[in-house]
RNA sequence: GCGGCUGUGGCGAAAUUGGCAUACGCGGUGGGCUUAAAAUCCACUGGGGUUUUCCCCGUUGUCGGUUCGAGUCCGACCAGCCGCACCA
């Protein structure tokens, strides 16, 4: 008898792996990409998987072939070699190596290395990969603190990780293995840039961004959380900095980025779509342009403002109207799209309701302010309640919650639609950023336009009711409000409330009587065919900034010759690379323009000097792409080889942390549709399924550095063992679920596996001195390696296990069977099922190891020997016990397969087949109820019909009791499951 | 305000389709083994009972509905968590 080691087992396991190279897929299906390289790419989409469940239920290659050989691919085909398997790449999204592997991390590669682990089992060529998002901002801080280079501390980072997954035995295929900061990697991060350059999808252009003080560097939008907060420093708010940065277009694939998100549903988890759609925000409405009131001098001087703000510096697809440029924050926006001279442009998604305006509302940022405020009787006064209002609007942090504030300009504009003049003001809740910086204020009908108009003291007409309603009846009620309302002296009426919802257009002059969304459309085309307006789509998502002021980055590609301007770094110049000696400070510019050798080089154009690009890009823009690159991770000609990503695209089943919800995930699908428009790929989402794994977390807080309550993955490792530290995260509660960390739970995940082990142990023992006994078969084996059964032939990777135990229409067992033997393999054969349906068709790891947990004190219960179950028989039931546990605790069930005699590599083994004969109940007990409750349990034979049921139900002394005396209503019968007696 | 999610024992949680609620684990109590402890094995662990291999009652955040039957479906609410937020 031995003692479950652990440390040992594990250690003598991912020795063997390694050396027979385990994890790998399959070299030969990537010679058939090589071959088909030149062939169309279009049979890819009939590859298997599509699929329901989160692991497919419909891929079993099992399932359509008797023979138990693996379905074809059907992309496969038409050309030679064919594979031999289906492919499925699962893919856990990429560390960023700050320390040790923690409790998070272990968390997420354990759920990917089931899934990798039982598509293996299940006959598939598996993709899984993994490698480090290494640029960034942390080992730059940390190279300034002790005076090094960042490189240092990402490579002792990653050499800790790598570390730390090993001893989890996580199943990569480290071949492909890539490191974002590694020049071999960040070229093809360059020479992406030079392709949307060329394209115009990348420009560059002055503007205001977020910076954040304590990164000492530009933010994007999406990294802007809470309100105005850098998404690192979470208690550093974002400042507002002007500065000429690269930008990528992201808005002109808003509409893609959002429609295709309806390919996702199913696939991607509701809440990440809800969370992306509201992201990209999609209004669709119209601009309207209100001509403004004539004063003298005014028109021309807003006419030569607009001449100045146009085209930005080089942006050279911006001419292209579907690229048009998108002013980012907040105020140089509004510039170059107030629309015609000397009018002012709204947008509004309820044109219908403009008979209804009482005002314009600028932005306090607007930049038609000034002209628009000069010359007026209070200038002065309201220059500096402008100054004001722009100052306040900067620091708000609260923007939802604060109180309305605005002034009257003194100027007026024209309603295109009745003619009416109508006042401008300045309101403090109106962005520029959204829309076109300017709104109609329709009070009636918009709760802030009312807040405000209330406040101001400005018109409520009423212009849409409730469909349904006569105008006569409202009219009254609103006659009588009026009186109550001190505050509605003017034109029309005070409404009962604010109506916002659709309804039937009133006091519209020829719309009146037009239903809302009849009315919307018929005024939006109105207005375009009379030259004041413009059917419009506007949306919230913005270009995606990318200039970063730090060292730590892939180096922009391109340089400034004063000859001739801006110059793109020629594609066999590839890779700029980093200067190997930075000056570090975390202060000021870019470190890249303190190194002359760095900056100073020779126009590619005209050989003249010039100047590089000192910003890096965004360490966004590593994690973008980078599970393209794992398919053909040591391509020096290319990023990628079309025909090996088209091979292994989409990504089958992508698993992460919901914190990715709208950065990398709605970035790299943008990555996504650039590349598949460069014709580089043909699928145009990266994943098809998502996996959004909860936070783990300590004292109800997720674990972190500043909290200090991280649990160190490899300290687990050393007290419990790898095995028992990943059985315990799957069990303890539902992958999607928060963890909180137990160390009492970690224990009972450790016995259980004890358990598991003595009772493997004990058999092996007690099977040798049994062997005569049982029957002939095992004469002349060694005691201690009872002989594997049935193993036909050497066939090494092939279904040996699946062979043995997939023809057991009976068991494999020769002499017959006891009934606490059938009623042992029963319970196997049912766990089976459960367990197989738990990691198919839903991600129940914790009722799968439940199910297990069942079974193996089923066992237990089945002792002891003199009286039941032979050790052959416990061997055959404790053989499904390992290969169920073997996807979530690999390295023990390799030990336990080799103390059960086998000598063959448990990882050569398939998913054992699931038996419905040896499932099957011969009697089961259905509980009785008579009006719902139930008044007594009956043991019947499987299958019994009603008549049968209810005929010993009737004959049951404490039912019938029940039944005396009553009329007999109704009968219910479910077969194998309930009677129901309605009774009265 | 908008969108999404979650509410089940002392705790983590189960419950394929509407069909015996609380499986499995933790914790707790009692017992076997042991000089003792640890480990381990067994039993009990919603409430109640003078029929204890038996019986009764209650119960899945709240209120209502559909149904022979609801943790599950429908409607309204309450509480908590997450994301976005003066988005025109």
């Amino acid at each position: 008898m031995a003692d479950y080691n652990p440390q040992a087992i594990e250690k003598k396991w991912q020795k063997r792996w390694e050396e027979n190279r385990v994890f790998e897929s399959e070299a030969e299906v990537e010679e058939a990409a090589e071959k088909s390289k030149s062939a169309p790419l279009a049979s890819k989409g009939a590859a298997p998987s599509q699929t329901q469940g989160p692991l497919g239920e419909t891929q079993d290659p099992h399932a359509k072939s008797a023979s138990g050989a693996p379905l074809e691919n059907p992309r496969a085909q038409a050309r030679v070699p064919v594979p031999r398997k289906p492919k499925y790449y699962v893919l856990e999204m990429l560390p960023y190596p700050s320390g040790t592997l923690h409790m998070g991390h272990m968390r997420n590669y354990t759920i990917g290395d089931v899934v990798a682990r039982v598509k293996r089992m299940r006959g598939f060529n598996v993709l899984h990969p993994m490698g480090w998002d290494s640029f960034g901002l942390p080992a730059e801080n940390a190279a300034i603190k002790n005076h090094t280079h960042p490189r240092v501390w990402t490579n002792k980072n990653i050499a800790e990780l790598f570390q730390g997954m090993k001893r989890f035995g996580f199943s990569y295929d480290w071949r492909r293995e890539i490191s974002t900061c590694e020049p071999e990697y960040y070229r093809w991060n360059q020479w992406f840039f030079l392709k949307m350059l060329e394209r115009g999808i990348a420009y560059k252009k002055k503007s205001r961004v977020n910076w954040c003080p304590k990164c000492c560097t530009v933010l994007a939008n999406e990294q802007v959380v809470n309100g105005g907060y850098c998404w690192r420093h979470e208690d550093t708010l974002v400042e507002a900095r002007d500065i000429e940065q690269w930008f990528l277009k992201t808005t002109a694939y808003s509409e893609q980025l959002l429609d295709d998100l309806k390919t996702l549903t199913g696939g991607w988890p509701e809440r990440v779509i809800a969370m992306q759609e509201n992201w990209i925000g999609k209004s669709v409405g119209a601009k309207v342009w209100f001509e403004i009131e004539e004063v003298e001098g005014a028109k021309s001087k807003v006419e030569s403002e607009e001449k100045k703000t146009q085209d930005p510096p080089f942006a050279e697809g911006a001419k292209d109207g579907a690229l048009e440029e998108k002013p980012k924050s907040r105020q140089d926006a509004g510039a170059t799209r107030n629309g015609t001279p000397g009018k002012i442009e709204i947008f509004t998604t309820r044109i219908d309701t403009i008979y209804g305006a009482s005002a314009l509302i600028l932005a306090p940022t607007h930049p038609l302010l000034e002209q628009l405020l000069s010359g007026t009787a209070n200038q002065a006064a309201s220059e500096a309640k402008l100054a004001q209002m722009r100052q306040t609007s900067v620091k708000t942090e609260d923007v939802a919650t604060a109180e309305k504030d605005g002034f009257f300009t003194g100027r007026y504009a024209v309603n295109p639609f009745n003619g009416e003049k109508i006042p401008i003001w300045v309101g403090n809740f109106v962005l520029l950023e959204y829309g076109t910086g300017a709104i109609m204020a329709v009070p009636a009908h918009d709760e802030r336009d009312y807040e405000f108009a209330v406040k101001f003291g400005l018109p409520i007409p009423v212009v849409v009711e409730k469909a349904g309603h006569s105008f006569q009846s409202t009219v009254d009620s609103k006659e009588k409000k009026n009186q109550e309302n001190p505050r509605a002296q003017s034109r029309v009426t005070v409404p009962p409330e604010v109506y916002t919802e659709y309804g039937v257009s009133v006091n519209s002059g020829v719309y009146s009587g037009l239903k809302s969304a009849d009315a919307i459309e018929k005024m939006a085309s109105d207005a375009e065919a009379r030259g004041f307006g413009k059917k419009e789509t506007v949306f919230r998502l913005r270009d995606w900034g990318i200039s970063r002021q730090r060292y730590w980055g892939t180096p922009i590609p391109v340089i400034y010759c004063a000859k001739d301007g801006m110059v793109p770094v020629p594609e066999k110049d590839l890779p700029v690379v980093l200067p190997t000696n930075p000056k570090l400070t975390g202060e000021g510019e870019s470190p890249l323009a303190t190194d002359p050798e760095f900056v100073n080089v020779k126009c590619p154009k005209c050989g003249g000097p010039a100047r590089r690009e000192t910003d890096t890009m965004d360490t966004f823009v590593d994690s973008s792409w980078y599970f393209y690159r794992y398919c053909d991770a040591k391509n020096s000609e290319a990023p990628f080889d079309s025909a090996k990503v088209g091979y292994w695209f989409p990504i089958d089943q992508y698993i992460g942390g919901i914190t990715h919800a709208i950065l990398h995930l709605l970035y790299s699908r943008f990555w996504t549709k650039v590349m598949r428009d460069l014709g580089l790929i043909e699928n145009s989402e990266p994943a098809a399924r998502l996996f959004t794994q909860g936070m783990v977390l300590k004292g109800g807080a997720a674990m972190s550095k500043s909290k200090g309550n991280i649990v160190g993955a490899i300290d687990m490792a050393e007290k419990y063992g790898a095995d028992t530290g990943r059985l315990y995260t799957l069990f303890a509660a539902p992958p999607e679920k928060d963890l909180e960390w137990s160390e009492e739970s970690i224990e009972g995940a450790w016995r259980f596996l004890n358990r598991v082990f003595r009772l493997v142990d004990r058999n092996s023992v007690e099977s040798s001195k049994f062997k005569v006994e049982s029957n002939g078969k095992n004469q002349g084996q060694e005691a201690s390696k009872p002989a594997p059964l049935e193993t036909k032939g050497a066939a090494p990777r092939e279904n040996l296990g699946a062979q043995s135990l997939q023809n057991s229409g009976q068991a494999r067992v020769a002499v017959p069977l006891t009934e606490k033997e059938k009623g042992l393999l029963r319970k196997a054969h049912q766990t089976l099922r459960r367990v197989t349906a738990d990691f198919e068709t839903r991600w129940h790891f914790n009722s799968a190891i439940a199910q297990i947990m069942e079974l193996v004190n089923a066992i237990y219960a089945a002792e002891p020997l003199e009286n039941g179950v032979r050790p052959e028989v416990r061997k055959e039931v404790l053989e499904l016990v390992t290969l169920m546990l073997a996807p979530m605790t690999p390295h023990l069930a390799e030990e336990l397969w080799e103390m059960l005699g086998h000598s063959e590599g448990l990882w050569t083994v398939s998913w054992p087949a699931f038996s419905e004969e040896l499932a099957k109940e011969d009697e089961v007990e259905i509980p009785v109820q008579i009006n719902g409750k139930v008044r007594g349990r009956l043991k019947v034979a499987a299958g019994a019909s009603q008549d049968e049921v209810l005929k010993l139900a009737q004959a049951d002394g404490a039912i019938a009791g029940h039944l005396a005396g009553k009329k007999l209503i109704k009968v219910i019968y479910v077969r194998d499951k309930l009677l129901n007696l309605v009774v009265g």
